[in-house]
DNA sequence: TTGATTTCCTACCAAAGCGGTAGTAAAATA
DNA sequence: TATTTTACTACCGCTTTGGTAGGAAATCAA
């Protein structure tokens, strides 16, 4: 029942941008390595598994990086985690893509879906900006 | 981010128990295996994991099996799933027994906290007689 | 008292997932 | 042309997951 580090270490990145979105630049992976105490190249790993369909803007060489591509109320913790993690559920019979054919009498699939329901719900209505500020 | 079979078939088992509490009998786990179609020796493995503590009742030999000790309103979904599976967390950084010396500092904690007081709020207040009415 | 039944206990094991590391190519800038 | 930084691919040890196997101890019926 645990969110990896793949997941956990991806908001981090993601609250690290939006921390300073205002300042507008890129950011380095290395930076965000350093003040955080983690690996950078596990930190390149993670970033290239959430930053699909220009949910980033990044750039290489010198002054290069990523910032975010609009403002942290517009990135939701759900949609991070997501990417990073795949998809959330608590059990695979909840999956989107998984249909149970017991679902009508098994009295765990409501129990599981009503608890995935309250997680994605709690997910999906917080973004980086109600958390970046105290 | 998933309950492992552990916490799933842990919770077949309680709500099997529950569906039968009226009939007040031992069921085997023989019964429940052919039932929910789980392996036998799987399913031993498991009660004994959570059966600590009198809470359940159990009878060997014939006509021996397992019942619920009280009736299925006094059993917590929280109690069964944590049993099964250990302190349920979203994070190693939200155990009760690690304590982060960032927890003021961090934005992450702080979501990982709601989250995990979301998800133990909602199984604190659910017992097996919740989910065996239809 | 014997046999069948069922819980209880311990040990083992293959496969998958987790948490990284390593090396290099490609782009951008000075 | 050298440096910086992202982008891509491959690998790897360790732990957890999801079981299986075998037998001992208790209970009950015949």
């Amino acid at each position: 029942m645990k969110i990896s580090t793949k997941g956990r270490y991806a908001l981090l990145i993601m609250m690290y941008l939006a921390k300073h979105y205002d300042e507008n630049r890129y950011i380095t992976l290395k930076e965000i390595s350093e003040k955080e105490g983690i690996s950078l190249k596990y930190l390149e790993k993670i970033i290239t598994s959430i930053n699909k369909d220009n949910f980033l803007l990044s750039q290489r060489g010198s002054d290069g990086g990523y910032k975010l591509s609009s403002p942290p109320i517009n990135y939701k913790i759900y949609d991070i985690i997501s990417k990073a993690e795949g998809e959330i559920s608590v059990a695979t019979c909840v999956n989107s893509s998984f249909k149970c054919t017991k679902q009508n009498t098994c009295f765990s699939y409501k129990i599981w879906n009503d608890l995935n329901t309250l997680i994605k719900d709690f997910l999906e209505n917080k973004t980086l900006d109600d958390y970046i500020k105290e």
